[in-house]
DNA sequence: CTGGGAGTTGAAGTCAGCTTCAAGTCAAGG
DNA sequence: CCTTGACTTGAAGCTGACTTCAACTCCCAG
């Protein structure tokens, strides 16, 4: 055991849950940091525990680790934030889950509906064709959010792609 | 325009919305098929936009093609599902809806308190260590859904990843 | 001072759900 | 018959968030 406060890669990993692959890979992206010893080893200073953790916390809210980076960025030199710096950002947090829930139980009416009133069609059914966001989106991994949550501009594109049976 | 009721890959991709590239990724993943001319062209009957539909209808729900084609072949011979069928199905939709949105809102509601409390610290963060279901997965690409709506038998495993500051 | 667990690196693999490419073939209007 | 746009294929690429691998090197308890 180290009996200075830094921490090995080991360490931080079993205590923060996040596996030493993963916090290369953070590292790498520039969303921590870490010293290093004389013998390149990597040493973490305990607030990267904080780090880690605002990290995890964001990725459960949805952000890319592109977004948290750019939300880790606005917190003040890395200093421990103020209470105005998370209100800020948990506010925008707190719109992107209202959206997303707001979206999935507009899914879930719309089910309802459906399952009510038997449109076995699949016809302009609200479960297929939400608010036509289905078909938008390049290449690269789709899933869930991306689709019910789409970009804003793409929100009132309003082109219906109802399937004509 | 083709004169017979069979339809080429184009007007299929037109009519869906989804892009001919899928059709045929579809197909090889036995989600849908297709006759074939003399010459090798794919002639889809009408009854694949019903399915398209229904692809795309289970995808917003958050279904995986897997999922999905398993769903599929519940459906008795790829006939006209019948109103039972489609209540069924919809049934474990509605549940798999619920659960996102259950786990969604509890994490908007830990995000508030955490807010009110002003628990900077993060540490037993609601947001960060929702049920502890954030350190589960392997390889692959990792999203919301996948981490917050953690598979069943992953939901009572009650270990506290909280992080020790 | 040594053994071995813990750490290092870059490169490559994984997963899902597609898209894109290159190089060729088909189909049908004129 | 010819042109041209639509279609065919397998292989490779892409995105995001990582993990895994091979081949080392480090660190420290004994």
């Amino acid at each position: 055991m180290l009996s200075t406060d830094l921490l090995t890669v080991g360490e931080v990993a079993s205590r923060s849950g996040v596996a030493a692959s993963a916090l290369r890979y953070y590292e790498r992206l520039g969303l921590i940091d870490a010293a290093r010893t004389s013998g390149g080893q990597r040493r973490y200073q305990r607030h990267v525990l904080r780090r880690l953790a605002f990290i995890r916390a964001a990725r459960n809210v949805g952000l890319s680790l592109d977004e948290i980076r750019a939300s880790l960025a606005q917190l003040p030199e890395g200093r421990t934030p103020t209470k105005a710096d998370w209100t800020r950002l948990s506010r925008g947090w707190r719109r992107r889950l209202d959206d997303q829930i707001t979206a999935l139980m507009a899914l879930r009416d719309g089910l309802d509906s459906c399952i009510g009133c038997g449109c076995l069609s699949l016809r302009r059914c609200a479960i297929s064709n939400p608010q036509d966001v289905a078909a938008a989106g390049g290449p690269g991994a789709a899933y869930l959010p991306k689709r019910l949550t789409a970009d804003e501009g793409e929100l009132h594109k309003a082109e219906s792609t109802a399937i004509r049976v």
